[in-house]
DNA sequence: CTAGTTGCAAAGAGTTTGCATGGCG
DNA sequence: CGCCATGCAAACTCTTTGCAACTAG
C-alpha cells in the first residue's frame, strides 16, 4: 500500500499518540479535539478528521459507528494478529467497551462461513448488549 | 406500556404500511420521505422522524445505525418471538441484509452470558462481513 | 523551493425542535 | 371543541470541502 501522508507534523504525532494511549477505548473525533484544546495545543477539526481518514485508509486505526450517538469512533490497531479473534462488545447502558478474546467466537465465524457462506468481518462488528454491572 | 400516539392519521398509516411491506430491509428515514414524495403523497421530514421515534419507543420497529452511512435504519418487528434468535448480517460490499435464524448463534449468546457476564442484545447488533456473491 | 499540511469558515448530510396551522375523535 | 399531529423553517450535530497561509523535507 502506498503511503498516504508524507510529512511528520506535531499535530499528527499528538493525535496518533493519543490514540495509542487509549487503545482500550473507542475515541471520537470530538474527544480528540477537546483533549488537545484542554492541553493548550489545539488542533483544528479538519486536521483531525483528515488525519483520522488517512489512518483508517492505511489500516493503522479502525473506524466504528457508535449505535448510541450515530457518530464515528476510532481505535488504534495494536497488531493485525490479535484483531483476528478479538470481538468488541459495547454496553448500551454505560457505554463501556469490552474486549472478547475467545475460542467460541472463532467457532461462530467458521460456522457462519461454512453454513451460511458469509465471511464475518470482526473489525467492523460490534456486539451490543448489557454488561455485568448494568444488569444488576 | 402507555400508548404514545393517539390519533390515527393517513401519514402514520402510510409510514407503518411501508415499513411492514419492507420488513426484510433496513429502511432509512430518507427512503421513506423519498418514497412518499414519488407517490405524490409527500410526508414532511419532521413527521417521519417523530413517528419513527415513537414506533421505536413502542417497540414496534427497530432502529439500527448503519456502519456505511452513519445514519439510522429502521425495520418493522414482525413478532417478538423470531427476534429472539435472529441475527442480521450486512454485507459491507453490496449492502444487502441477511437474516440468520440459527441455533449456533443462540449458543454464542448463552456462552457469552455465562462465561463473560454480558447479555447480548440481538436487536441492537448487526454482524458485518462479506456475502457469498461479493466474495467471488 | 515545492508539495504536502494546516486552520478557518462555509457547506453538507442527517436529525431535532419551536411554533402556527390543521385534523382526529 | 380540545388536544394531538403536521408542516415549515430554523437550529443543531457531526463531518467534509475550498482556499489561502504555512511548513517539512
Amino acid at each position: 500500500m502506498e503511503k498516504i501522508f508524507k510529512y511528520k507534523t506535531k499535530q499528527r504525532e499528538n493525535i496518533l499518540n493519543y490514540l495509542k494511549e487509549n487503545i482500550q477505548k473507542h475515541i471520537t473525533a470530538e474527544e480528540i479535539i477537546a483533549h488537545f484544546k484542554e492541553e493548550k495545543n489545539p488542533i483544528s477539526k479538519s486536521t483531525v478528521y483528515r488525519y483520522l481518514d488517512s489512518l483508517v485508509a492505511e489500516n493503522i486505526i479502525r473506524k466504528y459507528i457508535s449505535q448510541e450517538r450515530a457518530s464515528a469512533c476510532f481505535q488504534y490497531i495494536e497488531n493485525q494478529k490479535t484483531c483476528t479473534n478479538h470481538y468488541h462488545m459495547k454496553c448500551i447502558k454505560c457505554g463501556e467497551l469490552f474486549h472478547l478474546d475467545c475460542e467460541e467466537v472463532s467457532k461462530l465465524e467458521e460456522h457462519i462461513l461454512k453454513t451460511h457462506s458469509f465471511k464475518l468481518d470482526i473489525c467492523k462488528t460490534v456486539l451490543y448488549g448489557t454488561c455485568d454491572k448494568c444488569l444488576k
